[in-house]
DNA sequence: AAATTTGATAAAAACGTTTGCGCAATATTT
DNA sequence: AAATATTGCGCAAACGTTTTTATCAAATTT
């Protein structure tokens, strides 16, 4: 391995005495920020390149510039809707000269917080967040940092941050009258216990298609702990116990695979003697038999307009600051298999 | 929302000042960087936190003091093997004090290139990154900055960075012999091309197990493109032109799913007419029918080990510079039903 | 009792940028 | 030709820490 010509981190004052001209001036190369005669300019930028010069970070950021580093809070970076919405967030974030540091809140407000305050004492420009509750506390000590804030996924109304999301209630109700036009009549609704607006819009979707539908029917919701190990037991014995459901709307690919697993060791077929929907198409539903009906969330979409939204409000492109928008996209209901005709 | 008392960011002079201590005394408190008298000392703590302080990181990393960021560039975070080893590094980092910036490679030399010069010239302490290549060429920018780095799951020889990954070879095998020893005496092997060591140690253990089983037999691999959407009939159309393959060895879990979607649409049955036997263990192998076969790799084991060497290189706990390790970890072959008996 | 050591803190010099201020020299207007 | 505008650039003061050096009293040793 060659190593470059000189070893060591080179600082500006060297591309001066270099270049023959002023700090200030190499500064003003740099940044663009005042007009610079052309030949001192070339002669300036040859004398970087040679000398593998780069601007010390600490000492722009020290200074009050920006230093294009934002933030990501989710949930966990495993699940498939997160996973994509942070890829398109990096792509985006890149593409803008961004860099993106990750964290994972596992749902637990003390870490969210905890990453909260480290972001903002590593000097992120941004933060994009899937809120892990409803509490605004967490947040406040984002505000005096002047801070710029998304959320995504997760709204939490009072919060001075942009949501990015998708029509919750809506696309829900469609799911439900899928199974119903099926010949579904006993939904059962199996998500994380999450304290959120989406999750509310949700069950509301739920709950009013249901009773849209045949008011005599009781509603049926089945929440199990994100990181819990027996949730396949737990949707088990939920099963057992609620004889009537003949089919089941999953709040996410995840869960989805938590029920399937279930459903197989009870020995139903889908969608004989089970129906099945799915928030988050994974790429597997494709695959499996049969396959799996499915929201389809714009996780691209999600992730680069959040970017996006953040990036143009860091560089204050941006109207008002008081006025906060929900941003919200359309979810795609995609039709499989697994929500056939039933036989109860 | 109720803004804590002091909305605007406080400084180390103003904590002295209220404390009525020099700037220095409060420095040292902070870092416990030298003896101060315990009363002065609890009252510069009672102000710290009353004026809600944290130093700023700028200031600090301008002075050389470590900052605890470390960066990861892998391929792509929705491929559950780096997703898996991505969440294992963050919890890793995050339990040590380290923040974790994110870079996606998208198997591009040139975005590699870029990213590990961002990630420098944002002053990360550390690196942890699967190569693109073979090339020791692009880590050449590391050198001069005395960054440490560790390289997963790929290995380049030469490079001045400890590894971690699993037995490439052995566990390749393995696998081939447990298919051979189901009745399959043809095994194609589809990956993405890499010019890694991994994979040619991958190869070699695909191309030894075969001349070992059977020296007449011929080796038959088919390497497809990361990014192309093609994969399923390039697949397809391969398996037609080479009909006396009777079972597939699949690079990763993505790789499979391409596989088993070509297979599906030529109507071939798993495994009477074709064994499959898959790296990367997806959670939804267990789930399809028949289960796939597949070589599970420590992935939680490679994030932390990765995560501790490193750190423990940056906080120099460690040993000789120029002595560069690698840490094989087992793959281990979880079997399932997707390699039975052939019917060919 | 003078000399030395120790303990506790303060003062000030870095670190490498950005940026407001100002000064020439040249070009343009009166 | 004098007055004014323009162009091109250097000087030096921040930014908020860390860390070396200095100070000054009290405690200890001679």
């Amino acid at each position: 391995m060659v190593l470059p010509e000189n070893p060591k981190k080179s600082t500006m004052k060297e591309v001066a005495e270099c270049a023959q001209v002023s700090i200030s001036t190499v500064s003003h190369v740099i940044n663009k920020t005042r007009h610079v005669d052309k030949e001192t300019n070339d002669r300036v930028l040859k004398v970087i390149e040679k000398l593998n010069y780069a601007p010390n970070i600490f000492a722009r950021g020290l200074r009050g510039k920006k230093i294009r580093v934002i933030g990501v809070i989710i949930s966990d970076i495993r699940e498939s809707f997160f996973a994509e919405v942070v890829k398109a967030i990096e792509l985006t974030a890149h593409s803008e000269g961004y860099s993106v540091i990750l964290c994972d809140s596992e749902d637990d407000p003390l870490k969210e917080q905890l990453h909260i305050n480290t972001l903002i004492q590593n000097g992120v420009e941004g933060l994009i967040f899937a809120p892990v509750n409803n509490s605004t506390r967490v947040y406040d000590s984002v505000i005096p940092h002047k801070i710029k804030a998304i959320q995504i996924d997760r709204k939490v109304y009072g919060l001075p941050a942009d949501f990015v999301g998708i029509n919750n209630m809506e696309i829900t109700k469609k799911a439900m009258n899928h199974l119903f036009a099926h010949g579904f009549m006993n939904v059962g609704f199996v998500s994380y216990q999450t304290n959120v607006y989406t999750m509310e819009q949700r069950l509301l979707g739920y709950k009013m298609a249901t009773q849209q539908h045949n008011s005599a029917k009781k509603v049926n919701v089945k929440f199990i702990q994100y990181n819990s190990r027996d949730n396949k037991e737990i949707i088990k014995s939920w099963l057992y116990q609620n004889k009537e459901i003949d089919s089941i709307l999953c709040g996410n690919d995840n869960i989805c695979y938590q029920v399937l697993r279930a459903i197989k060791e009870l020995q139903y077929e889908v969608p004989k003697d089970m129906g099945i929907l799915s928030f988050d198409d994974s790429k597997w539903f494709k695959l499996i038999n049969p396959s799996i009906t499915a929201i389809r969330q714009p996780t691209n979409q999600i992730g680069k307009l959040a970017t996006e939204l953040l990036i143009a409000e860091i560089q204050n492109k941006i109207k008002n600051f008081s006025q906060k928008e929900s941003h919200i996209l359309n979810a795609e209901l995609i039709i499989r298999k697994s929500c056939r005709e039933s036989a109860k």
